[in-house]
DNA sequence: ATGAAAGCGCTAACAC
DNA sequence: GTGTTAGCGCTTTCAT
């Protein structure tokens, strides 16, 4: 076992300084006067043997580490590592330490790297939960350690929680659409039994419908897990048999950027183009929207701002502040690239245009 | 200031047992023998007040903590999330929690957040390095905590490190599109004076160059900020200019994927076909990759074992293993998707392609 | 094999 | 104002 150097203690810089060590605490941390000569004896002390007081020991007796879990599905999914970025910057001003645990997705890992986080360190916990089940959420709320919620609706308001309004949100992509002339709009996503997002988006996507007098068209909201999994081929299947009972759309809402992009390159391979033919609109604004062709118009989630938000409301519950309102709901918007044109003249036409290239 | 509850603390597992906290803390850690029914007692009394050791208490004893702090540049960015995954994997089962400090490109804020980590909390470091600037790496690594740094050649061979090789990676890129039989390979890079990873890439090129006794032209390799920035206005008057002086290229090697793809951009906008006109090869194999169109064919490099491969190093180090190589080179390879194709038969005919739509 | 006791470095209550 | 001292919960000698 590798062994680290000491560093100097409380004790070595109250007898360098030749000051008792309770002097030394109430410098450094600034809890009590402590008159300006000794003070700045101890300060010089500090210097000299480069002092820094111990964390741990700090910790033990104080009962705060000033660190934070976020427990997050997958790092490497760039809505997240967008959202994390946003609570990073808040947690250094408020000058806590973030400690990350991915679960990828798996319930029972959650609920361990929850029970690692919560044992062991942290003041309070952040929260993307892969799926619909919050036992284990509730479980440490109710011990009364702070917990913050992301981008999930719990079922219980006295959870806080931080996230957007999935509903309302693809409510507005349809009615932009609408706002083109679109009335045949599909919606792609991939199954949604256990995510409340999945599915209120859905549920957007068919309000979106009804309140602009739209009859919602089973054929074209396509519920598919190739979707998901972003297979092209899976996703391709889908277009040509949309093509060949001519029932395409002239526009299409989806679950995700991915699957959005995916739906394109389908689309253009059979034969369409986006968007003079069919127009599509992504969901959370990700950096491949740039890198599509089109460049993908999509709705925008503020995702860093969701990661300041929910750090900024954790840390105020920590410190035992007084918060008005715990469960934050953020607004979204549309954000305009390429990928959507008004409906084309003659529909006929359109469901007539060629099954060309091969896949 | 908010309050946790009182966990159950050795001595109650003790009192409850009716041994000894020594006792207990052998029973907990198997650190000695303990007579079967006595260490079940233990164990029950463990069970039954659910008790966890506290992991703060034994890190003042043990100067351990089983954290490794990881400082990289930006945590969103793809690259880095996939490596960090690597890691994560490798940490969690040897039992070691993660700490992340995101730094954003800024030197100074490397060394504080590195100071932060140093001072408090972890047993070893992880270090992404923006820029060449070892000064502070080396500091902490003479104040002998474990360190090993990541993508970056460091000077010191000292110094424990993990990365591939640069050069030989960009070599291969040339040698792969001369296979095809392009004798015009271009290069589109940024600029990099205090980035070894961004210059050896630049150096790869250069010797793919001379092996395939291919002469260096300066037209075609292009050293600008604009493609640090991604600009695509930037990206596509080089391009311009390289089409009104005839010298376009029959192929692009790039530093890096975001490149390749502002690159194809641009070059389509200009009136090329990629890859019929114009072959383009990548860097890195992010998923945007697949997002291009057509297909971005790229030079892989293996992220999540990059990660993995660092964190067992350093573990190894922190645990006093002994380690055979502190200086990891990992393998490249070429991923093909469908971004080069051999070069245009006339070549004069392809300078002449128009330069059609307005950008 | 077991337990008593020292002490890791710090904060905070209390005495001066 | 300043110093003394008692722990925080744990590991680790050192007796027994």
């Amino acid at each position: 076992m590798w062994k680290k150097l000491k560093r100097p203690s409380i004790r070595d810089v109250a007898r360098e300084a030749g000051v008792s060590i309770s002097t030394v605490s109430s410098v450094v941390n600034k809890t009590k006067f402590v008159k300006e000569d000794r003070q700045k004896r101890v300060l010089k002390a500090v210097k000299k043997l480069n002092y820094k007081p111990n964390i741990i020991a700090r910790g033990l007796r104080t009962r705060s580490t000033r660190t934070v879990g976020v427990i997050v599905p997958d790092i490497a999914q760039p809505f997240f590592s967008q959202v994390i970025r946003g609570m990073e910057e808040v947690a250094r001003k408020r000058r806590y330490t973030l400690i990350l645990s991915c679960t990828f997705y798996d319930v029972a890992e959650e609920e361990r790297q929850m029970n690692v986080l919560v044992d062991q360190f942290i003041d309070g916990l952040l929260f993307f939960c892969g799926y619909d089940n919050y036992s284990h959420i509730k479980k440490i709320y109710n011990q009364n350690i702070p917990v913050v919620v992301i981008d999930r609706e719990v079922s219980d308001p006295k959870i806080p929680s931080v996230l957007i309004d999935n509903t309302g949100a693809m409510e507005q992509a349809v009615d932009y659409l609408c706002s083109y002339g679109h009335r045949e709009i599909g919606y792609v996503t991939f199954t949604f039994e256990n995510q409340a997002t999945v599915r209120n988006r859905y549920a957007g996507y068919c309000s979106g419908l009804k309140k602009n007098n739209i009859p919602h068209n089973p054929d074209i909201a396509i519920i598919d897990d190739a979707i998901r999994l972003n297979e092209l081929r899976g996703t391709y299947n889908i277009i040509k048999e949309l093509h060949e009972k001519r029932k395409m759309p002239t526009a299409f809402t989806a679950i995700a950027d991915a699957s959005a992009i995916g739906l394109i390159k389908a689309l253009k391979e059979a034969g369409y183009r986006v968007p003079q033919d069919v127009s599509v609109v992504g969901f959370n604004n990700e950096i491949v929207c740039e890198f599509s062709d089109p460049p993908l118009t999509t709705v925008k989630q503020p995702k860093k701002l969701m990661g300041a938000a929910a750090m900024n409301l954790l840390l105020d519950i920590v410190e035992g502040k007084k918060v008005k309102n715990k469960n934050i709901v953020l607004p979204t918007n549309i954000i305009e690239r390429g990928s959507v044109a008004a409906p084309p003249k003659n529909t006929k036409q359109l469901s007539q245009r060629g099954f060309g290239n091969e896949f």
